[in-house]
RNA sequence: GCGGAUGUGGUGAAAUUGGUAGACACGCCAGACUUAGGAUCUGGUGCCGAGAGGUGUGCGGGUUCGAGUCCCUCCAUCCGCACCA
């Protein structure tokens, strides 16, 4: 009987389908254990190869616990709101929630294919009103916090409204942007805008003109993490910084948490230091230093109070407010075209321009807070106004962008560290004795920080302090496919809508575009078309990408409820993900984000941890092999081995890796008709009359035509041999290029297996007792196998199915019990074929998921020999088969007898015998 | 520049605490069966060498009876961050 693939996966797909074999309900008698999958935004190119890695190892894992006796929830999802589907709209009108359903149907189609255990009845798509709803929900609740630093974490802005009517802000401890002081009654006589205006200043969700990074050719803002190399993630558009009124996410007042929290998660040292490098923590100390003839006090971040006998200059970014008031009349016109020149140039234009030192001179100086010296203000863009408070105190021995800056406009350097050259380089390492200092001369570096600080204080001009690179969240999109926020404007003060009026439905426009006023596409919706017409007119902007992401992982556990955004019972069973597995290209992005809700939810009571993801995995991508065929100057496409030494005047072209035989040559006539281009191709053939071509490793995609996708593997193969192989292709974590050749070899395997059962033909085991090889095959197979999961090893653990099955057909082992018990250690990972030998083998059994996991019993391995691996200084010489009752004395008696150690030694006295029980023997010569 | 990771056969890789380097598989070579099949089975396969043997985990050094594994210097590749004061 053969191994029809087909036909068992369709038949299994479909039974778990009818049976409800993966849905999965809070159950306390079992342990639990929440799996959980990144879920895709379902693009219009559907899934390749590399998109289900991931979803195959957590599926695995999800199907062991489950074996071992946890209730496990492994649920899967849709990230449907974001900028492709919008783009095709744009394009086509057609609506972007269209599109989604199709994109949706045809993923389910495919991950359906590969046969995973989800429970598809707790499906989410972050683009559904009764999904987004509560997105909508948990913003109103950030809307009405703020972050209290007395109790350190964020609380219902009521407590602070009431503070502010008994007492003002005077005393209030709270994560703020208010410049303001005020008393209780200046508060109670302050008009509702005035209110709303201060609180907007302490809300975790508020809205306020900031510096944001405006990206004009998708006409939207983007948050830091959606910029690369000072281009737009999607599309590669230039960015550039523009002040704007934004809603923004106070998620600065959780950078010490976010950094805290990450020793207590497992997650990989590489994404924990991405995140701490992110957050971007440094400590140092405020200053202040007067301006000359003004009242102005310009206030530094610098992380070397200690050099600050150092400061020769001070330097503002040219964005700085305060540039306009302290410039010098005759410093105006090159300060103002200084500025112009900065303001005209994007953050990437900047960031290329890092050798190029450009400055001017304000006609302004400051005051050393301890010297008195006159200190020049200098702009430059060298100095960001969105880092720390916008300006510097420029040490230029110690430091060498300082360093530089001086050396180019002639300012001086004075020296403070003894015994260190700087005639050509700024000394930055913290390790020099400081001199020419005052009081802190003779001091090293630490010693002079802290005393430094002290006399700052004791000023009053400045105060020890710790600054972060993270920066509040921009929260809005000027987009059409996101969620509304569930916000109206009543006299321009944004107001949120009522509890029963959510959803805020995404209103139908009659294009995807801004308005010619430059408004967000939802100005375009007319009035009725909104689910709620609330004040003078409801907000436009829409969340970012991130605002569903943030929190699906909760809604999972009850994503039906209408009441609430899930369950305190339900949120309190399944608690924190136990296993996270997604890509690391989120980690300053989506889990920074998630964590921070975590977080915040958590403060506000409506969940019990503060980490969502106990641990995490990073799947290496899997990368595509390009076919790469070279065109000459005659327009002839050469094969490889045909080129001339002198390649010139050939260009590469990538073709559709389809296009290939197994040796890499083309197939000429599928070339032809793949593409216009080529109908008319002429070739420069080989000797063999072929057209050879270099393969190269890239980004599997689309544009490089080296995409291959799961459906035909499945179709050719099946989807156990495919899961099989991707798992088989290395450690989960790396990266690898994708290579169908060794599919054959996993397919081989399960052949073999499945013969295991069919020795004559027909289904059949016997009921004997077990041989003890086979016991001991299995049980090494048991022990290798479970180990090789908990550590999440799956590329050893095909190798062993391997190894057992190539030991069992060996054996000629066709014993139930041994062959019951691989089947079960099997399913996780061959789901399909497992399930059909299990309904032959057990015909009573729903499912081999009901199944109890074999446990390894250590007395069938137990060995009375051992053969000793012999070495002589180090290296194996040959074995010898020894008792393992044996004492390590008459080992190494033993051994000393053997004629072959006898021959190694030439007749040398040992100078030393290593034997290690059970290990080794090594003789020093 | 800073931070992180990785370097092992022709290829993907294994070696979990310092103890037989290359398991398992692809590919390749030889053979069997067979009225071509992309099927199955057997044997071989790190490199040099006829063999004995030598040699071998990016380079160089160190610790150790013993190093792919630990330490130091350097090199290469990949990823992240980057005028962050």
């Amino acid at each position: 009987m053969d191994y029809t693939f087909n036909a068992i996966e369709a038949k299994w797909r479909q039974l778990w389908q009818e049976r409800k074999t993966y849905q999965v309900t809070e159950d306390t008698t079992k342990p639990k254990f929440y799996v959980l999958d990144m879920f895709p935004y379902p693009s219009g190119a559907g899934l390749h190869v590399g998109h289900p890695l991931g979803y195959i190892a957590s599926d695995i894992f999800a199907r062991y616990k489950r074996l071992k006796g946890f209730n496990v929830l492994h649920p899967m999802g849709y990230d449907s709101f974001g900028l492709p589907a919008e783009q095709y709209a744009i394009q086509t009108g057609q609506h972007p929630a269209i599109t989604t359903k199709e994109n949706i149907a045809r993923y389910r189609q495919q991950l359906d294919l590969m046969g995973f255990s989800f429970d598809w009845d707790r499906e989410v798509r972050t683009s559904d009103p009764s999904y987004y709803k509560w997105t909508q929900w948990i913003f109103k609740q950030l809307f009405d916090a703020y972050y209290d630093l007395t109790l350190d974490k964020a609380t219902p802005i009521a407590a602070l409204i009431s503070t502010f009517e008994k007492e003002g802000n005077l005393n209030v401890q709270a994560v703020h942007e208010c410049q303001q002081h005020f008393d209780a009654p200046t508060w109670l006589a302050f008009s509702s805008a005035e209110k709303e205006a201060v609180l907007q200043q302490y809300r975790m969700a508020y809205l306020a003109e900031s510096w944001v990074n405006w990206c004009p050719a998708l006409g939207t803002v983007l948050a830091n993490d959606e910029i690369v190399n000072g281009v737009s993630e999607r599309g590669g558009h230039p960015v550039e910084q523009k002040r704007m009124m934004q809603w923004s996410m106070r998620i600065k007042a959780y950078a010490e948490r976010l950094l805290e929290g990450l020793d207590r998660i497992d997650w990989t040292d590489a994404l924990k230091e991405q995140q701490r490098n992110w957050i971007g923590k440094s400590k140092g100390s405020s200053v202040q230093f007067a301006v000359k003839d003004t009242d102005l006090q310009i206030e530094v971040f610098t992380t070397r109070p200690d050099t600050i006998f150092g400061v020769s200059f001070m330097v503002l970014a040219p964005e700085h407010p305060f540039v306009a008031q302290i410039c010098a009349a005759n410093q105006k016109e090159e300060v103002a075209a200084y500025q112009q020149q900065a303001a005209l140039k994007t953050e990437r234009d900047r960031q290329a321009d890092v050798k190029n030192i450009t400055g001017a001179f304000t006609g302004a100086y400051a005051l050393h807070p301890f010297t008195g010296q006159e200190i020049p203000i200098w702009i430059g863009d060298y100095v960001l106004a969105s880092y720390g408070t916008g300006a510097v105190m420029a040490v230029p021995c110690g430091d060498q962008r300082d360093y530089d800056f001086a050396t180019h406009f002639n300012l001086p350097i004075p020296n403070i560290f003894a015994d260190k050259d700087i005639s050509e380089a700024a000394y930055a390492e913290k390790d020099a004795v400081i001199a020419n200092s005052d009081f802190l001369n003779g001091l090293d570096a630490k010693a002079a920080m802290e005393k430094a600080i002290a006399a700052i204080e004791a000023k009053g001009i400045g105060q020890g302090k710790t600054n972060y690179r993270l920066r509040d969240a921009v929260f809005s999109r000027q987009r059409y496919w996101g969620e509304p926020f569930p916000v109206y404007y009543q006299d321009g003060l944004p107001q949120l809508v009522a509890d029963d009026l959510l959803p805020v439905t995404l209103p139908d426009v009659d294009a995807y575009l801004p308005t010619e006023d430059g408004e967000p596409p939802l100005a375009r919706a007319a009035k009725e078309a909104w689910s709620c017409q609330l004040g003078e007119r409801m907000e436009y902007n829409t969340m970012p990408g991130w605002a569903g992401s943030s929190w699906y992982f909760l809604r999972y556990m009850d994503p039906h409820n209408q009441e609430t955004f899930a369950d305190p019972q339900k949120l309190a069973y399944w608690n924190q993900v136990d296993l996270y597995i997604g890509g690391s290209e989120h980690a300053t992005g989506h889990l920074l984000y998630a964590r921070f809700w975590t977080k915040a939810l958590y403060d506000l009571g409506f969940i019990h941890f503060d980490e969502p993801f106990a641990k995490l995995i990073n799947q290496g991508m899997i990368l595509g092999k390009s076919a790469i065929a070279y065109v000459g100057p005659d327009q002839k496409m050469y094969s490889l081995d045909m080129l001339p030494a002198n390649k010139e005047g050939f260009r590469e072209v990538r073709i559709l890796i389809d296009l290939l035989n197994d040796d890499e040559s083309i197939q000429l006539d599928a070339l032809k008709a793949w593409q216009p281009q080529y109908a008319n191709q002429e070739f420069v053939c080989n000797a063999e009359g072929k057209v050879l071509v270099k393969r190269e490793v890239d980004k599997m995609s689309k544009r490089w035509y080296n995409v291959v996708t799961p459906d035909d593997l499945c179709e050719k193969y099946g989807a156990d041999t495919l899961r099989m192989y991707e798992m088989f292709l290395g450690p989960l974590e790396q990266s690898k290029p994708w290579d169908t050749k060794g599919i054959t070899g996993v397919h081989g395997f399960l052949k073999k297996y499945w013969r295991l059962f069919h020795l004559n033909g027909q289904f059949e085991v016997n009921d004997a007792q077990p041989s003890p090889a086979a016991l001991k095959t299995l049980h090494k197979t048991i022990k290798k196998l479970t180990d090789d999961l908990e550590r999440f090893s799956f590329n050893t653990g095909v190798s062993s199915f391997m190894i057992c099955v190539n030991e069992l057909t060996e054996q000629k082992c066709n014993n139930r019990h041994i062959l019951e018990q691989l089947t079960i250690l099997m399913a996780p990972y061959a789901p399909h074929i497992c399930e059909e030998i299990w309904s032959q083998l057990q015909p009573e059994a729903s499912s081999i998921f009901t199944a109890e996991y074999p446990v390894f019993d250590p007395s069938y391995l137990a060995e009375s020999t051992f053969d000793y691996p012999v070495s002589f200084n180090g290296k194996m010489r040959y074995k010898a088969t020894l008792d393992l009752s044996l004492s390590i004395e008459e080992v190494q008696a033993h051994i000393l007898e053997k004629p072959e150690t006898q021959k190694w030694l030439e007749g040398k006295t040992p100078k030393k015998v290593i034997v290690v029980h059970g290990k080794i023997v090594n003789i020093v010569l």
